[in-house]
DNA sequence: TGTTAGCACTCTCATGAGGAGAGTGCTAAC
DNA sequence: GTTAGCACTCTCCTCATGAGAGTGCTAACA
């Protein structure tokens, strides 16, 4: 079943509408925004048809028509035009990414703070990961008498720690050597070789730390750090109006903070992005939510980019800006690892 | 001007029903709840004077009494007597410490999540961090042809990194010998000694290195990491039962994770607690907000524990778990750090 | 002097009625 | 296929009303 151009072209001015406003769109205010050549009560005849077909519904019967999912989807996919990012606001954003040279950790929160910012909705980023990780370097540094910390620096750039105890004392020039030692053995490995490696180590102290590595190595592999932002900005939305909405909004963002982005990213490639839609999630307590998603970085060491709001959101203007920061972090990762 | 032992009984009487209802409190109330052996009228003359002397308020002309932050501030000196944490719960939480064992990062997650549990309000918790920030140890990890990834360990067990980039190619061999030449000259500095240091060095391409050095230890001393949990928890008090309360208490609380806690706790021998009503904060934004804040930590390496809510809080079982998590805070630092 | 009963007064809050306004669906005419 | 006209529906704002809760004050009492 397709739609007739003109049903088509209506429904892609509801959907705007709607979208500016959060309010119900009604016949007469369709004609007299788009100056459309024809009277209500054809456009109510109209609306009565995209309604039957699922595109949208009215929240009580005599109300104006808003978007059902069906309608979003259709409008993403067919209907509406990316809103290009202006030049300035690139350069602003840019801008602020010179800015900052702290390292990846700031790079995270800004590339959140940004995208939230400019789509008036929480974003979340999370840190790349490689899906195949392994030890770039480690290193022992003492700390007190009897125990030290093990520093293991990961392929993708990122740092893990933990700290040892040992049986004797060691010095700092003992753990230099046996870092050594270990690195010989352990660098370029990842998970399971580096314990496989541990298992033929004569040196039962250095088995263990080999052991403590390959466990370090798959919990980076497993942990999916996850920076969020612009959390007042969403609540701001018209849709969280009541403290009940409200409430449940920062279950849903407190929830999303800690869940796993990359299972609903994994297969995205690199440079474009998916939007899901309320029950698209598959999810409950998504309904009434959409996410625009996208993932990031180089060869296997990927993150994501992702806008979280009310299933009305800009989807023209978040679209297009996902995008874009994914695109620099892109670059940042690039830069970082090998 | 002190107070007869009534009336401090009835504002104790008093206070306690508020925390406990969130609701102002009559006269006739606390005769009942209470079993006084006096009437409601007699009460009533009571509190016309503990309103006189700015204990207590009340919203509108006839409404019940409200405490005002003066007779929060004498509850807390005088009338309260702390709820002591029962073995059951003390046991709950330290099982959870000791489910994790993923490093800092996790313990400070943790221990505000368990504190904003066990008193229903946020929680926030700062990395520990050292005033005299030393450098313990540096490490350069090859990534690409002509940048390393310049990794250095604080004497506070925490880790800063920072990508460099050189005019030529360098093999990780090469970074080792350049690392224990930067260590022997740089391991055990502070931010300023590591400068001259720097100054003193013969190669230009080392000498950049300790630059970039002293630079992360300073970053580090300035930067005070911030663990914040159980936003949910305070947005369900009473006093947020609107959505601009509800809005600003989010903003409250997103300016808190970022701003420097220690300031109002550096002076907080370990092991007391110091409690902070409305405008004790010096601050306009808090008014109605009150902090609950420990320190913790051993020597030099102090980090701060802080529970926010609004003036109705328990004080009585805040204080004692506040200062109970600083203690486990405590024994953590103690085996991680020299 | 402290305590208490009684009562007028004040302020909030829940309830419901009424009316304006917005928008639809349907019918009949073009 | 399009349109004017109109009855009908549903929301939402406002206002009045009344119940209820609690105080402050006064006068009497121990």
């Amino acid at each position: 079943m397709t739609l007739t151009d003109r049903r088509a072209a209506i429904l892609s001015f509801l959907i705007d509408d709607y979208i500016d406003d959060a309010e119900p769109v009604s016949s007469r205010s369709l004609v007299d925004r788009h100056g459309l050549q024809l009277s209500s009560a054809t456009i109510r005849n109209e609306l009565a048809r995209l309604e039957e077909d699922g595109y949208i519904t009215h929240p009580y019967t005599s109300a104006g028509r808003v978007p059902a999912e069906r309608g979003y989807r259709h409008y993403v996919e067919s209907l509406m035009s990316e809103q290009p990012i202006g030049e300035d606001e690139k350069r602003t954003i840019e801008h602020q990414f010179h800015q900052v040279e702290n390292g990846l950790d700031d790079w995270l929160t800004l590339a959140a703070t940004v995208l939230a910012g400019a789509v008036d909705n929480a974003a979340v980023v999370t840190r790349p990961r490689n899906r195949s990780c392994r030890l770039k370097h480690l290193q022992l540094v003492h700390l007190q008498q009897e125990s030290a910390l093990l520093v293991a620096v990961m392929d993708d750039g990122r740092v893990q720690q933990r700290i040892l105890s040992f049986d004797g004392p060691a010095t700092q020039a003992q753990l230099n050597l046996r870092s050594e030692r270990l690195n010989a053995r352990l660098a370029e490995r990842d998970a399971r070789e580096a314990r496989l490696a541990a298992v033929e180590m004569p040196d039962r102290a250095e088995a263990e730390i080999a052991e403590a590595v390959a466990l370090l190595i798959e919990e980076h592999r497993g942990a999916d750090e996850t920076y969020l932002q612009g959390l007042r900005a969403v609540l701001q939305q018209p849709e969280f109006a009541t403290t009940d909405r409200m409430l449940d909004a920062v279950e849903v963002l407190e929830v999303y903070r800690l869940q796993r982005l990359l299972d609903d990213a994994y297969d995205i490639e690199i440079g474009s992005t998916r939007v899901l839609i309320g029950s698209e999630h598959g999810d409950e307590t998504m309904q009434g939510w959409s996410m625009v998603i996208s993932s990031y970085g180089v060869q296997e060491n990927l993150g994501t980019v992702a806008v979280l709001g009310p299933t009305r959101m800009h989807y023209d203007r978040t679209i297009p800006r996902v995008r874009y920061v994914a695109a620099l972090m892109s670059d940042i990762v690039g830069e970082i690892s090998a």
